[in-house]
DNA sequence: CGGGTGACTTTAC
DNA sequence: CGTAAAGCCACCC
């Protein structure tokens, strides 16, 4: 299981990177497109980390909603079933909201560089 | 191979 | 708080 997923092909596309840091952020944290783009080596790459949630089609192993840009907003809420439910999904794991955005200083996560 | 696009970030006005 | 521009890189046509 969790053995398949480090074992992935070394020669991962910059998606597949991004996909297993999404996978590993805890129950009720959240993390950045900056900080995931930093762990990967490059943080001016923060856009390719929203393509490759964009491109991913196993969502049900991706907990998307957990990732959300330098602001704390929820930026891709508007790719969800519904504008809301991006929230929802966080307050749900008792993420603290301050008006549209994330409290990151309590729930931002970061990633470890592998 | 080149151009358009984007769930980003930063700086500037 | 608003728009604009530049930088970055993968994917699609």
């Amino acid at each position: 299981m969790k053995d398949e997923i480090l074992l992935k092909k070394s020669n991962d596309d910059f998606s597949d990177r991004v996909l297993q840091i999404v996978m590993q952020i805890p129950f009720g944290k959240v993390t950045t497109y900056g900080h995931i783009a930093y762990a990967l080596g490059s943080k001016k790459s923060s856009r390719m980390v929203g393509y490759a949630l964009n491109s991913v089609h196993n969502r049900d192993e991706i907990p998307c909603h957990r990732v959300i840009n330098r602001n704390g907003e929820l930026s891709g809420k508007l790719h969800f079933a519904t504008p809301t439910l991006m929230r929802e999904l966080l307050e749900g794991e008792g993420v603290e909201f301050i008006g549209e955005m994330v409290n990151l200083s309590k729930h931002l996560w970061i990633p470890e560089t592998v």
